[in-house]
DNA sequence: GCTATAGGCGCC
DNA sequence: AAACGGCGCCTATAGC
């Protein structure tokens, strides 16, 4: 039996392994506890080394490297995939001990690397016996084993030079992918791509790169025609702030929080070319006029750098293209730093870590990395014939996506202030009653250990808190009990007694922490989240516990007001407008709203009618909605190649469906699905006045509804009934309801059992407008009952069409709707179905028409598909009248 | 005091 | 066995 070292994830040694007890891993300085000596394996005749983490379970049983799970990832994955066999490689262990010294939270460096190498010279001698000509680094040990560096995410499939004269590529490791990270498989492949790559060309080599780093002006404009810039190329533009190396990993993420003071800007125009220059004269004013000509600019991630580049007034009147949604456009789930996708399409080296230390040669191999991703990029779309697309739905759009984010929409101040000062009355008066429902025994405590603070309080404030005796922390041993208290202590004299003083604090509703004690005092039992192994009190919970406990209900109320007040106080601009910032950040090419979020506008909530109405039309205008009906549903109907769904999804599926399920309970029958349409509409619309007017309790078409949506995603009946227990009071209902939904349409389970096989040989998936999603992880194999199972992709790729679709038809729309005359001006939100626009009150009826022709039209890349459109006018978000075609 | 994460919840 | 796809933003909390 091994035994764990450190109580960590990385330590703690197998427990079944058979291991070699007190024995030393050849130079290894440090006492360790056991080694589990593998030997490597493979010919390597591919003169490509691969070097894992130490050996684990299956690879000790077997005696062989990349045994298990992880060998049979790389045979599906790699090997396979790229032709070749296992055998044609060496592979081999990094370690085989966990050096007890070692923690996963050490950083590498040349003293880890060391230390590590005293560990494991048999590595060092195996790599002079075999001499391969690449090695590839699996994981982070590994890397860090061999270059001594540490973080394999920042560095995965860029070619590291090595002290042994041979190139080493990281990658991550097999368990790592498979363990619920299934998107970088292709990241994988790459660095196994580029290994064979510098086999066949005989070594590698980086292309010579030449750089101006912070020369004068003169010396600029002197190299820049050396280097052969023109105003006609593409030219690559990065900044950089005070704050820039802060941001996250993926670095679209938080970039707003930045700071938005430039310290710094480059520019590239050709691979191995780049100026960069210090944010002062005269190269702000230089930089103006060369951006003001310039006829296409490059960024990567154009949100950041963009805004700040205006705020000094560098305005760029060239067209923009952005890297990083070039790159998200084919690989659309994976990271989108320049530092994750860079080695995908050059042969740099890292180059990150050079932030601090030389910022001017960093900025300027970030403008390099820039244009030849650009072109790299530009060349992959094209090649797959998307180019095309790209620059509709990508450039094209998002020109009139940042017009639209701008302008943003018109909050009425004043009756904004009124709903928040009623909102804050209500949650004050909430409040009250809550602390009043809550017993004393749950509040939390706050300690003090000295009476300091206590002495200078006044008499009412001190009044709060409460003295009391412990045991003094002289004696505290580290396992939590206590020994003889020490004499010498200050505070207790060697008493061991010590006075302490606590106060309650109030009781914060919005702790979740918090919120739980109160239901586990008032003996409720708090319900498992769905599909993980924790409790949690979600709205659904506190409305069922709301219902014999008053305290609940106030604090679900509470919280909502509080949302609302909270979440949505948008910051505004001087026209008293919340602005957005659109992005296409969804993998499925859905788009985004960022800082602020205009897509999450209250809808259905009690109080999101109160505040839609502070969203406003400017005087002498209206605001115009039109929604696209029921798009997605018969976006799944088109999918599923099945007409009959498409109708139904137009005509009212669930009122459709739902005469179903009346049928079945009451005796009758259904709705015809083969009624001539009018007769159908017809018939649905009446199936949905009968149950809406009968009693609450009798009523279906909700469940109806959510049995639709959810089963169309993959919703289980056990998920229905969790999710939804007014409608599915048990799993049995919500089951039946799913069994006759898919027994009255089977192309359904046929549409998704074909989608997820598709998905799962092609590893990806194609809508309708050439967006593309990759998946690995439809299936997976479950070793317990040796049979498959879904994968985490099992129902995501079921989404991907339908979801891109409709997203795809809405950028259609939108593009076409800029081009009609005044309507791309009056364009101010998108919300994944719907367009709202601010039209002067003149032209109401012609941007009705026009909205309506243009989202009714049929769509050429769906064999003519018609969706249907619904507009409705008024005066704010939440007062709209339909408008009738 | 700051940052990262978890839990929760608004939308389609 | 696991249990609904896609987002962005808020508060509380914990760790530094």
């Amino acid at each position: 039996m091994g035994r764990a070292i450190v109580e960590n994830d990385f330590i703690i040694l197998d427990q079944q392994a058979p291991l070699v007890e007190g024995e030393f891993c050849g130079g290894c300085p440090q006492r360790f506890v056991g080694e589990r000596r593998v030997e490597p394996d493979g010919n390597g005749t591919s003169g490509i080394m691969i070097v894992g983490d130490s050996p684990w379970k299956d690879e000790v049983r077997l005696g062989k490297p990349f045994a298990g799970a992880a060998g049979a990832f790389l045979d599906k994955h790699i090997f396979r995939r790229l032709g070749v066999k296992r055998q044609d490689f060496t592979l081999t262990n990094s370690l085989w001990c966990r050096p007890p010294y070692l923690n996963w939270t050490d950083r590498g460096g040349p003293e880890v690397a060391e230390a590590l190498m005293h560990c494991t010279p048999y590595l060092d001698q195996l790599i002079s016996r075999i001499r391969p000509k690449v090695i590839i680094a699996m994981g982070n040990v590994a890397m860090r084993r061999l270059v001594g560096v540490d973080g394999v995410m920042k560095r995965q499939a860029y070619v590291h030079d090595s002290r042994y004269g041979i190139p080493v590529i990281p990658t991550l490791h097999p368990s790592f992918i498979m363990q619920d990270n299934h998107k970088y498989t292709p990241a994988m492949y790459f660095a196994f791509r580029r290994a064979q790559e510098i086999v066949e060309k005989g070594g590698f080599d980086r292309l010579p790169v030449t750089y101006s780093l912070d020369q004068t002006l003169p010396d600029v404009e002197k190299y820049m025609i050396e280097q052969g810039y023109s105003v006609d190329l593409p030219l690559a533009v990065d900044i950089e702030t005070p704050e820039s190396d802060k941001i996250p990993e993926d670095s679209d993420e938080l970039e707003e929080k930045a700071g938005q003071t430039i310290v710094r800007c480059g520019l590239s125009w050709r691979p191995g070319t780049a100026v960069t220059f210090p944010w002062t004269e005269p190269y702000i004013s230089w930089l103006q006029g060369l951006l003001a000509r310039q006829r296409v600019v490059v960024f990567h991630n154009k949100s950041f750098d963009l805004p700040r580049l205006e705020r000094y007034g560098v305005m760029v009147s060239g067209r923009v293209y952005d890297t990083m949604w070039m790159w998200h456009f084919l690989q659309s789930d994976l990271l989108k730093s320049l530092e994750f996708v860079a080695p995908f399409y050059t042969d740099l080296a890292p180059w990150k870590h050079l932030n601090n230390g030389q910022p001017d040669l960093y900025n300027a191999i970030d403008n390099d990395a820039t244009i030849r991703l650009f072109y790299k990029l530009k060349e992959w779309l094209e090649k797959q014939k998307r180019w095309e697309r790209f620059e509709a739905h990508c450039v094209e759009a998002d020109r009139i996506l940042t017009r639209m984010g701008k302008l943003g929409v018109m909050v009425d101040v004043q009756a904004r202030d009124t709903m928040q000062q009623s909102l804050r009355q209500d949650i004050a008066r909430l409040d009250g009653e809550i602390q009043g429902l809550v017993p004393n025994s749950i509040l939390p405590r706050k300690v003090l250990k000295t009476d300091r603070t206590i002495k200078g309080l006044p008499p009412e404030e001190r009044a709060k808190w409460e003295s009391y005796t412990a045991r003094c922390d002289c004696s505290l041993q580290p396992d939590g009990t206590y020994s003889t208290p020490s004499p010498k202590c200050r505070r207790c004299k060697g008493s061991g007694l010590t006075t302490l003083w606590r106060t309650s604090m109030r009781f914060n509703w919005n702790s979740t922490e918090q919120v739980k004690e109160l239901a586990r005092a008032k003996g409720l039992k708090i319900p498992l989240k769905r599909g993980e192994d924790r409790e949690a009190l979600e709205a659904k919970t506190l409305k069922q516990f709301g219902k014999r406990h008053q305290v609940f209900l106030n604090i679900l109320h509470a919280r909502q007001s509080q949302k609302l007040i909270t979440t949505y106080d948008w910051p505004l601009n001087a026209e008293m407008r919340a602005t957005t910032v659109y992005g296409f950040h969804p993998s499925t090419w859905r788009k985004s709203s960022r800082s602020v979020n205009l897509q999450n506008i209250p809808k259905r909530n009690d109080l999101a009618e109160l505040f839609r109405r502070t969203l406003i039309a400017a005087p002498g205008h209206k605001l115009v909605e039109a929604d696209s009906a029921a798009i997605e549903a018969v976006l799944v109907g088109y999918a599923a190649g099945s007409a009959r769904l498409i109708r139904l999804a137009k005509a009212g599926v669930h009122d459709w469906f739902m005469s179903h399920v009346r049928a079945s309970r009451d005796g009758g029958r259904g709705i015809d699905p083969n009624l001539p349409y009018p007769e159908l509409v017809k018939a649905c619309a009446e199936a949905k006045w009968y149950d809406k007017h009968l009693p609450a309790h009798e009523q279906i078409r909700e469940a109806c509804k959510r049995c639709i949506h959810g089963t169309d995603y993959g919703l289980t009946p056990y998920g229905m009934a969790d999710e939804y227990p007014d409608e599915f009071p048990t799993k049995k209902i919500a089951a039946e309801m799913q069994e006759m939904y898919l027994g009255l349409l089977p192309e359904i389970r046929e549409w998704m059992r074909t989608t997820r096989e598709r998905a799962e040989w092609q590893t990806y998936l194609d809508n309708h407008y050439q967006y593309r999603h990759y998946f690995f992880s439809v299936f997976k194999w479950d070793s317990q009952y040796n049979r498959w199972v879904l994968g985490n992709d099992g129902k995501r790729c079921i989404a991907f069409v339908p979801q891109s679709d409709g997203s795809a038809i809405q950028t259609e729309d939108l593009l076409t709707l800029d081009t009609i005359e005044g309507v791309g001006d009056w364009l101010r939100l998108i919300i994944h179905d719907s367009f709202v626009l601010e039209v002067p009150d003149s032209e109401i009826e012609y941007a009705c028409q026009t909205l309506y022709n243009v989202q009714s039209r049929p769509r050429p890349e769906l064999g003519g598909l018609t969706i249907g459109s619904e507009v409705k006018v008024g005066s704010n978000l939440a007062d709209q009248e339909v408008w009738h075609p």
